[in-house]
DNA sequence: GCAATAGTTAGCTTAATGGCTAACCAAATG
DNA sequence: CATTTGGTTAGCCATTAAGCTAACTATTGC
């Protein structure tokens, strides 16, 4: 995956790992118990929290023989900041042709040439 | 894809489609005009646009032999609000840490049992 | 009407994804 | 100490993604 934001929207574009994120939001939690609900090998899920650990959204730590897993506070920060600036830009352009409406409302209940 | 939020996700999880949606937002686009900046052929530039298209970000009409592209208004909806609710559970969650944290704190400023 | 323009269709290649099994290792438990 | 438990490693498979070229179609402009 090129860069970062790559890897955390397709982290995010996955069923499974939302469900982990969801899961996680109320806690950290070993391998195993977020594996539970998914009816999947341990191989398979663990290349989603491979996945998820590398976008940043979660981070482990083994203790004993259990791996931990925790939300990264703040990971989606990127995704937010990328989806504001485009809802803003997008915006600040609607503004911007409401008020050229506006305007040509206002031209077109005058005589045209009545302001020069 | 599975669902909706798999392909909106997964739409953005990529450099070049998410340097058309930046575009988009100042204007629709023909395809041509789209695929100038991005060094590819066409045919691969396209597929971008199908992505887009298909995660329902982009709506796309044929004018002439241009096929003119546009935002989608609210396209983003459902990736900010899922990501708002994980924030929301994950804030609530810190929120319940802390008034825990201060009651212990109050409760070990006096003796044990002070309140039976 | 002929040439250039803007897509489109078809078919190919390479690499990444998402799943599996089998076999292994290390910590915990009876 | 033997067994169970919780991961881990390795290797396989099918599908999808992301790129390409070549050849085709439909509009537009001279």
């Amino acid at each position: 995956m090129a860069n970062q934001m790559d890897s955390l929207f397709s982290a995010l574009a996955d069923q499974t790992r939302r469900d982990v994120v969801e899961r996680l939001t109320r806690g950290e939690a070993p391998v195993k118990e977020l594996a539970a609900p998914h009816d999947m090998a341990l191989p398979s899920f663990m290349k989603h929290i491979d996945r998820l650990e590398e976008a940043g959204v979660v981070s482990t730590r083994k203790v004993g023989r259990q791996r931990i897993v925790a939300l990264t506070p703040g990971a989606f920060g990127p995704a937010e900041t990328w989806l504001d600036r485009q809802k803003q830009v997008w915006e600040g352009r609607l503004d911007r042709l409401e008020a050229l409406a506006r305007k040509i409302e206002a031209e077109t209940n005058t005589f045209p040439g009545d302001d020069p």
